[in-house]
DNA sequence: CCGAATCCAAATAGATACTG
DNA sequence: CAGTATCTATTTGGATTCGG
């Protein structure tokens, strides 16, 4: 394991304006395969590990674990643990990730409203470029 | 090169709502390092492709140039050359994409909002958790 | 049930050199 | 200027096995 953490102020060294980095690094570790979908799940409450498994479907039990540690490490989840056989754990949104919901369902919105436009410009542009 | 373009009806197989899919595959496609940044900083107007290159300072010309042709592919920006000496070529959002850079911007927002608690967090979570 | 550890394949990203 | 090609290093992800 030893995903190595990364800082959301390590990324992105050299001309940028403070304000692009942040974003930049924020962005890129919220913006990863699953993050945001977990995010998006867990919006209307507290959710078990395998609940959350079964609800995203094509998550692998690793991949799950570490992108749960990863927002519990920025501050965007908690994780409780009830000590009962079998035991069983919570995961449940911060006040700080309650306040990142918000643009994340905006996104998406977004996603769901365009998705047949985006799908629409990549067959477009796959026409165009196969040897067009 | 050859990126073997990802469609955004592919991933994830199983038991997820379509929504659900459509939702974390333009997510995956457009949360990658570079993508939402580019939108971002295409929002107010055109740019080349140098120029670019310059305002996010930490990006290699090839990753650069990649996902410019996933943005362009997706319908988000387009791409004009200008057949001049030397040549130059412009990037700007489609209307597709304009309407994209609104909740893009809104996390943006929350990310230079709250990038300091994020940064916090983890000082607190890498504290604990280095041998305590 | 909820993970950690290990191994391995594949996708991704950087450096460098070259071109119209 | 705006790329392409190639080669390599790093990251990421899945499968499997094991343990409290």
């Amino acid at each position: 394991m030893k995903p190595e953490h990364t800082d959301v102020t390590a990324h992105a060294p050299q001309h940028q304006s403070e304000d692009c980095r942040a974003v930049s690094a924020v962005l890129a570790r919220v913006g990863d395969k699953w993050s945001v979908l977990i995010i998006s799940l867990l919006g209307p409450g507290p959710r078990r590990f395998n609940e959350i498994k079964r609800m995203i479907g094509g998550i692998s039990q690793r991949m799950l674990t570490l992108t749960l540690r990863g927002l519990e490490r920025d501050g965007l989840v908690t994780r409780t643990v009830f000590p009962t056989i079998p035991p069983r754990v919570e995961y449940e949104l911060t006040d700080l990730g309650k306040s990142l919901w918000q643009p994340v369902e905006a996104l998406g919105e977004w996603a769901r409203r365009h998705q047949p436009e985006i799908a629409a410009a990549q067959r477009r542009y796959d026409k165009r470029t196969e040897q067009g």
